[in-house]
DNA sequence: ACATTAAGTGGACATGTGTCCGCTTCGTGC
DNA sequence: GCACGAAGCGGACACATGTCCACTTAATGT
């Protein structure tokens, strides 16, 4: 997670668990092992899909002991989310690029927070299985998935922009910045946007466009 | 569910499950176990949490094997709705009366659908322990509770009235109705809502105001 | 090289959900 | 009253998550 402070926005999250230098590093037996069960984990989930995998499966099948794998991963969720780690810093970067140079365009804050809000929506699309593993968190602490990284960068990119829209003069002061931009976020949470495609069976463009509007109706 | 038309609004859901008539009756006894399963599952949630009780524990409690509370409920999710089953119908119809008195006095149609909303604000907050539970599901099928039936009266019930608003020409007919009723609702799916409430500490006054203001821009 | 030690390992175990199935009991028709 | 079949019963069982802990091993200092 990085922050990034681009004209007077604020949008991303300040790096804060980055290991203050004291930690050991990972023995590299304990390396290999991660690398082998990420691997195996990947494998197995294209094979028979996120949900019909379970951690004893993926222990098995990395050739180690279930505690070894709850050592790396403290449950399938953290497990999803290390699998998404690479693609979603990409995701990051392709859209803190093309933010960036919309502010060098001018363009209107709230026609950035309409593409941003669609980037998240492909995002999510292409990745739900693994998302909502991630949102439900362990069977023990359940939906402790929104106070992840990924779900919480999203909501600091999203209310980062809408306040930016505030302060550019394009939406009303009287806003409640935070709790608007949880309500904008709150149908691509990875459960809800799944409930949305399956079982409503709206698609990818109803979805953006019914944001849209409502974003789109924010102005004074 | 009631299935109620007022005007020319309809709200609620059909009847559908109501046993074709061909179902034999449930056995005495083994009503007499469903009641004091219930009974023995209020008190426990009441004492220590509904996350804290047990499908064995209940069972224990209300001296039946493991298999008889299953036949009575698939899982905790189905137990739960049971128990707010009483105080659901109570809610309904006190909102179907309200929505009713509204029409009656000729209220703007966003008018009685910000009341609406702001209703089931309060009825998530009350119940919202129970409703997280329901909203999950069982473990084997996940997050099926939005389809759950309150879930969708609530829905029914809020696409119902934004659907009139957009027929009395308060709001564009260009809106996408069921998708846009949708969004309305997902800030208050319990697990999220509870989010907002625990996680973020947005008090209700905060959630309502957001929501209304959203509702509230919708015209054209 | 070798001792030291924290990190790593793996499988047994504790707990929870949900299913299965042989036995029991209620309600009905005669 | 009685027999009979379906509904009900309950506990053993299958399977998943997540913890624990006695043993092993890789890295570091001398």
């Amino acid at each position: 997670m990085r922050l990034l402070l681009v004209d007077e926005i604020q949008v991303g999250l300040p790096i804060v668990n980055d290991s203050g230098g004291a930690e050991r590093a990972e023995r590299c037996d304990a390396a290999a092992n991660r690398a082998r069960i990420l691997a195996v984990a990947e494998k197995l989930f294209a094979a028979r899909g996120v949900a019909e995998v379970t951690m004893a499966d993926i222990a098995r099948a990395a050739g180690v002991g279930q505690g070894t794998l709850y050592r790396r991963f403290a449950n399938k969720s953290e497990l999803s989310l290390a699998l998404m780690d690479r693609q979603f810093r990409e995701f990051q970067d392709s859209v803190m690029r093309q933010i960036n140079w919309m502010i060098g365009a001018r363009a209107a804050r709230l026609g950035q927070l309409e593409w941003a809000l669609e980037s998240l929506i492909g995002f999510a699309e292409k990745h739900s299985a693994l998302l909502c593993e991630a949102e439900r968190g362990g069977v023990v602490v359940p939906n402790s998935g929104l106070q992840a990284p990924p779900m919480m960068w999203q909501y600091m990119t999203i209310r980062g922009l809408l306040q930016a829209a505030v302060e550019a003069g394009e939406v009303s002061r009287e806003i409640d910045v935070p709790v608007t931009a949880d309500m904008l976020l709150a149908p691509l949470h990875p459960s809800t946007f799944s409930f949305y495609r399956r079982a409503r069976g709206y698609s990818i463009e109803r979805i953006n466009a019914g944001l849209k509007r409502i974003v789109g109706r924010l102005p004074r």
